[in-house]
DNA sequence: CCCTTATACTCATTAAATAAGTAATCAAGC
DNA sequence: GCTTGATTACTTATTTAATGAGTATAAGGG
């Protein structure tokens, strides 16, 4: 695909505009900083009239550094939002084994997270700001462990 | 105070680090463009044998700028985590009149919010990306709702 | 015929964040 | 007594991300 195209897709069709917002410049940008490193190769198709497109591929390289981030889950409750999201994208695209895999490796990730989050919870001053935070995070990594099973139950199971 | 000694009480003291860190040359910077918006107000204190320290006092707008900014509630879901979470360290600082009416605030911009993702996820195929998404929004606005009416239970509220 | 919209990419600028440095003092250790 | 390392206080350079605006052309619509 071309960068012009492929914006098109993620301003329009794609659900992944829905997580993931870039400029038209940014993403322009980033194109070419994926070529540098390797994940994508580039050919130029001149048309008459006008500039010419740069047609992007995924290089070998590119579509195993893909591969690899799609079955990863994100370390901490931040990258949720956003990158867990987009992995999620990609994942239902696959087969439906890569989705339970990585749902449940998130899941794995989280658990642990929520046992040293309710830990320190417990040493804490519950008057103190420190406690406040820790029960909010609490909260949202409850919300995404459930969010998580309830997507591994209602997906057409592996 | 002087940067050195606010990044220290940053680092250390401060219970805000748990939710709002950054780097020594950063708070620098940040400090010199809240004087060049007329927030802070900087004087000299030349010491022998060490750099001088630059003492910074807030002025009058930046005063009413932090007020304004620490009753203001945040109109993103996104922007709770590190921003609202840093409002409610300084409003409990303040009576706990502002501490409440910011609590209220927000959960009144939340719960419109929450009717509205309730409102489209209904119109959502329930199998689509999207709906997956919304839903996932939904768990989280709810988990910070419950955490905010929690926080107002227990504050020694007024 | 003029004005908007679509095509396809570029460039300049701002902003945010990191890393690394400076240069002097003081305390402690071998 | 000489080095090592921590403390004080601020600077500078570099990278990265993000925004905004701009270019040039052609097709389509009133």
């Amino acid at each position: 695909m071309h960068g012009y195209e492929l914006h098109q897709h993620l301003t329009e069709t794609t659900g992944l505009r829905l997580v993931w917002r870039i400029k038209q410049s940014q993403l322009y940008a980033l194109l070419t900083r994926l070529e540098e490193r390797g994940y994508l190769s580039t050919t130029l198709e001149t048309q008459e009239a006008r500039p010419p497109r740069k047609i992007h591929t995924l290089t070998p390289a590119g579509r195993s550094a893909l591969e690899a981030w799609l079955r990863t889950p994100v370390p901490r409750g931040r990258d949720f939002r956003l990158e867990f999201l987009a992995k999620v994208y990609f994942a239902r695209q696959q087969d439906q084994t890569t989705l339970h895999e990585l749902l449940t490796a998130q899941e794995c990730i989280f658990d642990k997270w929520l046992a040293e989050l309710q830990n320190t919870l417990d040493t804490l001053d519950p008057t103190s700001y420190e406690a406040l935070v820790y029960h909010f995070r609490v909260g949202q990594v409850q919300a995404m462990l459930t969010w998580l099973k309830e997507l591994k139950a209602i997906e057409p199971g592996k």
